[in-house]
DNA sequence: TTCAATATTGTGGTATACCATCATACCATA
DNA sequence: TATGGTATGATGGTATACCACAATATTGAA
């Protein structure tokens, strides 16, 4: 089990999440709740590979790990589930979201229609200092791709495409592609650390760059999609390869 | 508050939602959790606008309407929330989820992707009895419109909708919309009953009808992004013209 | 009379105990 | 060895107690 979960060494109850004052600098009153603190590990856990898909997720021992109670973990995993990162198996209770080539390859699609319409709507309009962020998050991508941690790799592309969805005013879009590159996460994660290919990915990723900036909206459109067609092709291979090994999982 | 909340008349609790044995006669051990039933209440008792955007949804007077705990509610308005139906106000609890047109028009905007997409798979690829399937769900939309019912008019859209997702393996971009649709709802409600105009409605289901089955994809995506201008037109008059009352509420 | 401080109330958030049911694993016996 | 029953454990579901916080009402003082 992660790290990332570990209890508190004492049940200390006015400060369950070990949470200290040292941790939220920035809001004086911070209005995040337990709920949103466990959301968002144990979504992190799910998505960075901590847990493995299909593994179950038993509550008892989740109160304990990650030292809050019952209530809080049901609630937790009821938007999991919505998310679709969890899955609920009537009578055996919830389990990490397995996930098949036909399930991925829909989300891939849809990823391709959402971030290619943000990236052509964005080259229509952008304005004021998007240029500027664009190009920073462009240079810290290629810095962490350096630094061969895929996980710097996933969240500079994170918020390479945060930047683009934000300035084309698609933030419901955005959300929508977040959840469904959490339910590819493994795939993501896969295509990113069998980098024998980390070249391509930011080529990828410099043609919308340019295609953007240069004001191409068909340009830009077509760059993105490239990119994410030629991830698809990549995780197809990894999912197809380890196909039977998932299913004899579940 | 909505007649579809009543409470059972006695506290039952083997028995506390009144699902009597006549309500599921296929599947003699439904593995249907209470939560699944409270949450599918909620879910239409808001969709169908039994309760107004903005509302407050007070845990213990749910909880008496609806004969369950609180733990049941309150996973259910996780569910709910995560779905963008409800949103939570920090140390004031959940309300009806409110709706700008900003956010409106970004989902009309997904929509038109998704669900073009869809038709013009589908035109390219239906076989078996999707003929049929579609011209049947087509029929019952005509006769729902004259019916002059908005929810059977809704109903009838959905299904004609789905029927055309299912055919073009469009699993989880359907199910995105269906969430889409739940949020905007109200609107949809709104461009349904006042119907002082149903047969343009109409007459744009016949086109995507024409163009899908005469496998015209190009043709079938242009009339269904049509069809959502045309509604989201609509809804926009609408929204714009209540704008004022609503932030006033909120 | 008016303003400010305090008390009350309602709500959300959290924790915990309890029961019923279901599934699985283990064990004892034929 | 095979089979059936029991034990265990996990989940679903319910109830309750406690605390924090915010809004409102009430009361006291200027």
């Amino acid at each position: 089990m992660s790290i990332l979960l570990e209890a508190p060494t004492t049940a200390d109850y006015k400060n369950p999440m070990n949470i200290e004052k040292s941790d939220l600098p920035k809001i004086e009153h911070a209005p995040q709740t337990l709920r949103d603190i466990v959301q968002e590990r144990m979504r992190t856990a799910i998505i960075e590979g901590h847990f493995a898909p299909g593994e179950r997720l038993v509550e008892r021992p989740l109160c304990d790990q990650l030292g809050v109670s019952r209530t809080v973990i049901r609630e937790t995993i009821r938007y999991l589930e919505a998310e679709g990162l969890v899955e609920i198996i009537p009578n055996r209770g919830p389990i990490v979201a397995l996930l098949d080539w036909d399930q991925a390859e829909q989300i891939y699609d849809i990823r391709k229609q959402l971030e290619g319409s943000a990236a052509a709507v964005c080259a229509q309009c952008y304005g004021g200092d998007f240029a500027a962020q664009l190009r920073e998050a462009l240079a810290t991508l290629n810095a962490s791709m350096n630094d061969s941690e895929w996980i710097g790799v996933m969240r500079a592309t994170t918020r390479f495409y945060e930047v683009i969805f934000y300035e084309a005013g698609h933030a419901i879009a955005w959300d929508i592609v977040q959840r469904l590159n959490g339910r590819i996460s493994r795939l993501r994660v896969l295509t990113l650390s069998a980098k024998d290919r980390p070249k391509p990915g930011f080529s990828h990723m410099t043609a919308i760059y340019d295609a953007i900036l240069s004001r191409d909206a068909q340009a830009a459109q077509a760059a993105v999609q490239a990119h994410i067609l030629d991830a698809s092709a990549i995780a197809q291979r990894f999912l197809r390869k380890e196909t039977t090994k998932v299913e004899n999982d579940g």
